[in-house]
DNA sequence: TATTGTTATACTCTATAACTATA
DNA sequence: TATAGTTATAGAGTATAACAATA
C-alpha cells in the first residue's frame, strides 16, 4: 500500500490558488456594477445582449443574436424590444432582405458597457492596490508569460473587460 | 500639458492581466458543471441553496435560508421544496421552537456539491497543464504569499470551491 | 415552399399579501 | 400580539406554436 497523501503536483497547486484568488475576487467585487442594472432593470439576457452588440463587428439579425445568447428568436427579440425602449439600441431593416432586422447598440448603449467594465475594472484594481510592489510585480512578471500564449490571446475580446 | 498617454503603473498592469486571466477562464471552462444541473432541472436560486446548505454549520431556518439567498420567505420555502422533492434536502421540525423549519442537505445534495465543485477544480487543472513548468511554478510562487494574507485566507471557504 | 420576425399561450420563478400554527 | 412558514395572486422572462411578411 502506498501512503494515502499524495505530495500535490504543481498543476494541483496552481488549481488550487487560482480557484482561491478567483473566489476570494469574486466574493470582494463590490458590485457597483449592479447599481447602474438596477437603476435601468435590465435582465440578465438584455444585459448578455447589450455586450454583445457592443462588440459586435456588424450588426447581427434577431435570429444571429438568438443563437449566440442560445434564446428562442421570440426571446431575443423580446431583449431587443426592451433595450430598444431604453434608448440602448435600435432596429434597423436590412436594406438587400426586407425580412432581417439588424439590431445595433446606440451611444448610450456603448456608454453603458463602457461603465460596467469600469466597474469590473476597478474591483481588480483595488485588489492589485491592496497587495505590496513585490507581490504585485511577482504576479504581473509571471502572468506575462501565460497572457502572451496565442491561445490566450485568442480569446481575448477587446481593451476593456 | 502632460503627455495623454501615461505610463501604466504596477497596479494598472496587474488589473488588466488579472482581468485577460480571468476572461479567459471564463470562456474556457468547459462547464461541465451544467450537465448535472441541466440534467436535475435545478434553479440558480436552488443551486445557491444547496451550497448554502452544504457549508452551514447548522441547518439554517426557512427565514435564515432566505435572508442569506436575499429571496422571499416564500421563494426559500419554494427552492427548500425542490431540493427536497430532488432527495437534495430535508426538513425537519425545530425540537424548542415548533413554528421554525429546518433545512440541511442529505448525503446525496452533499454529494452533488462536491461534484460541482470537482468540475470546476478540473476546468482549472486543465488551464494548469496547459502550462509550462516554469509558468505554472511562477505562478505558484506569485500567489503564495497573496494567498498567505489574512483577509484573503478570511474569505476562503473550505478545501473544495 | 422556406425563412425572418412578431404575436398568443403556457410554464417557471419571484414578490406581496392573506392565512395557519406556534410563541 | 408577534413571529415562522405556507398558500394565493400577480408580474417578469422564457419557450413553443401559430401567424404575417418577404424571399
Amino acid at each position: 500500500m502506498f501512503a494515502c497523501v499524495q505530495p500535490s503536483s504543481s498543476v494541483d497547486r496552481l488549481a488550487d490558488g487560482l480557484g482561491t484568488l478567483l473566489g476570494y475576487l469574486m466574493r470582494t467585487a463590490e458590485g457597483d456594477i449592479f447599481r447602474d442594472l438596477m437603476e435601468l432593470d435590465l435582465s440578465p439576457s438584455q444585459v448578455r445582449a447589450l455586450f454583445l452588440l457592443d462588440r459586435a463587428a456588424s450588426p447581427p439579425a434577431v435570429h444571429e443574436l438568438a443563437a449566440e445568447l442560445g434564446l428562442s428568436m421570440a426571446a431575443a427579440g423580446r431583449a431587443a424590444d426592451a433595450l430598444v425602449r431604453h434608448g440602448l439600441a435600435e432596429r434597423h431593416s436590412d436594406a438587400v432582405d426586407r425580412r432581417v432586422k439588424r439590431i445595433s447598440a446606440t451611444a448610450a448603449g456603448r456608454d453603458l458597457v463602457g461603465r460596467l467594465c469600469a466597474a469590473r475594472r476597478d474591483d481588480l484594481r483595488r485588489f492589485a492596490e491592496s497587495l505590496t510592489e513585490e507581490e504585485r510585480t511577482g504576479l504581473v512578471n509571471a502572468l506575462a508569460p501565460i497572457l502572451a500564449r496565442p491561445q490566450v490571446r485568442a480569446l481575448t475580446i477587446g481593451p476593456h473587460c
